[in-house]
RNA sequence: CGGGAAGUAGCGCAGGCCGGUAGCGCACCUGGUUUGGGACCAGGGGGUCGCAGGUUCGAAUCCUGUCUUCCCGACCA
């Protein structure tokens, strides 16, 4: 049929286009590295974004919005900032388009229409952002400002791939403006652990936090903190990032505030965001080879009633049933769909629901209600149970608990597996080649030799974790002295 | 941006070398029989062959350019 998936064994990416094409989370479009993201796709993202965007507020953020357009002269203002993102920005040169008087029908961009200044597509908001905090802050007391932005960004890639890199992403990105050095590191950590806990809790996918080495770390920031996390085919995904950007884009904006006494003093930033590259992350950390499995936290329908009927009579009959099985499942706020659309059979209609990873189906027949049951497939392990009606609502809001907490128990326990200390350079190559995952090995600290071991092996050094265990030892590229082993991995 | 592959009906493909006005499967529409893991029969609709030029009496087919996608690399969230 038309609606087979590729196995990861054959090709784990045709596999994971496959889920995200065929399960209908999204498609190409007309524009190169751009993509539409369907309403499946949307309902997924709308999901996790409502949770995080509760979040944010319960942690004290409002949300605001800035310009899509940064001027060049403010875009450039943080040099190492804009240096990092310099290769892919999109440019605005000119602002009208004309008839082409030697091509009827066609357009031309205006020579006569150029801007003055450039406006650069923002890859990023911190600089239009600061600009327009130096307005806002003058005293200690109008700090902090805690502010969210949803939207969305360009980065022009040049290899793009359906949510986990696209030259237009959404996103949100969080930037606060503090007093002190203390409280912006606070609030740094203090994200990166909703992120962690937004990611373990609702994906169900385990992450390590940890902090970037100074080659993966955000171009402006001083610190960059993340949480990796670990996909099936054993390369990391960086999840989330929370920055740590001490005084600098308050340096390069002025942006000063008068203390208690008195005193000027330049402002601690921070920023942090996650974007739809959470959808790719979701579906390699979970799905199998007959399409995806989403947690039913976030999965946009979490339980579907598929009726199987003989003649109209047993139809009506069904439906009754169906219709209030529904209304109990509602009442207890699980969302459900009764799929009694004629056009497709029970067969087909499994198929699509396991394709598109709805947690928990239930079938309902004539026979099942001659017996007051049903059959109760869940999509995660695939188990079919035959369930009494009665009190059937409880059983199916716990079984989703129990998929919730199985799928990240799977998560967690194949991350863990996955994660394997090396003391040799041979031990290093190897498990790379072999089995891929976290390698967990001594670093002598020094830029230069994890850019090495990045030619060497493609693998970098995901982070640093956080609360790490102390211990001597000796990099395992240079044999130099280290005090701490950090993660490795070939990444996304 | 380099190397490879591909773009023909909604999807998957054949046709292309050897130019002559487009075909198959699935999907879709109508009617009927069906329905516990991707139904069956009968009838039917749908494509200026990615786009733009060129060669030719004639181009899906040959030539040039261009766009898009996939895979591998360099770069990056």
């Amino acid at each position: 049929m038309s609606k087979e998936i590729t196995s990861r064994a054959k090709d784990y990416s045709q596999w994971y286009n496959d889920l995200i094409i065929k399960g209908e989370l999204a498609d190409y479009s007309a524009v190169r590295g751009c993509m539409v993201i369907k309403p499946y796709g949307y309902a997924l993202w709308e999901n996790m974004r409502d949770v995080l965007d509760r979040r944010f507020k319960e942690t004290g953020h409002q949300n605001a919005y800035f310009p899509l357009f940064v001027p060049k002269s403010l875009f450039e203002a943080e040099e190492k900032n804009a240096e990092g993102f310099a290769k892919e920005c999109a440019v605005v040169t000119h602002y009208r388009l004309k008839s082409d008087p030697n091509n009827k029908g066609k357009l031309i961009v205006d020579p006569d229409a150029k801007l003055e200044e450039e406006l650069v597509v923002r890859p990023t908001s911190e600089a239009i952002i600061w600009n327009t905090y130096k307005g806002w802050i003058q005293s200690y007391r109008d700090l902090p400002i805690l502010v969210n932005q949803w939207a969305n960004v360009v980065r022009w890639e040049m290899r793009t791939r359906l949510f986990l890199r696209t030259a237009e992403f959404l996103w949100q990105e969080g930037h606060t403006a503090h007093a002190t050095k203390e409280e912006a590191l606070e609030e740094t950590t203090k994200m990166l652990d909703v992120y962690a806990q937004f990611a373990e809790e609702y994906m169900a996918m385990p992450v390590i936090r940890g902090v970037k080495s100074a080659n993966e770390r955000f171009a402006g920031a001083e610190d960059t903190y993340c949480i990796e996390a670990l996909m099936q085919d054993g390369k990391a995904l960086q999840a989330g990032t929370s920055h740590f950007l001490g005084q600098n884009f308050a340096k390069a904006f002025d942006v000063k505030f008068a203390d208690r006494d008195n005193k000027l003093d330049y402002v601690w930033a921070t920023s942090w965001g996650v974007s739809t590259r959470l959808i790719g992350a979701l579906v390699m950390a979970h799905s199998d080879d007959s399409g995806l499995i989403l947690p039913p936290k976030i999965a946009p329908l979490q339980v579907v009633i598929v009726p199987i009927y003989k003649g109209e009579d047993s139809k009506a009959v069904i439906n009754e049933k169906a219709e209030s099985i529904m209304k109990d499942l509602r009442a207890k706020g699980v969302s459900v769909k009764y799929d009694h659309d004629d056009s497709s059979r029970p067969g087909w209609k499994f198929a699509q629901y396991e394709l598109q990873g709805v947690p928990v189906r239930l079938a309902l027949g004539l026979r099942d209600i001659e017996n007051n049951q049903a059959e109760v497939a869940r999509r995660d392990t695939k188990e079919k149970n035959t369930v009494t009606l009665d009190g059937i609502s409880d059983y199916i809001t716990n079984l989703l608990d129990e998929i919730q907490t199985a799928i990240f128990n799977k998560a967690k326990a194949f991350r863990d597996e996955n994660i394997r200390e090396a003391d040799t350079w041979e031990d290093f190559e190897r498990i790379l080649e072999t089995n891929g995952g976290f390698i967990s090995a001594h670093w002598d600290g020094t830029p230069e030799t994890e850019e090495l071991i990045k030619t060497k092996t493609k693998a970098t050094i995901r982070c640093i974790p956080l609360n790490n265990k102390q211990e001597a030892g000796k990099c395992i590229l240079t044999g130099n002295p280290s005090k701490e082993r950090v993660l490795f991995a070939k990444a996304y």
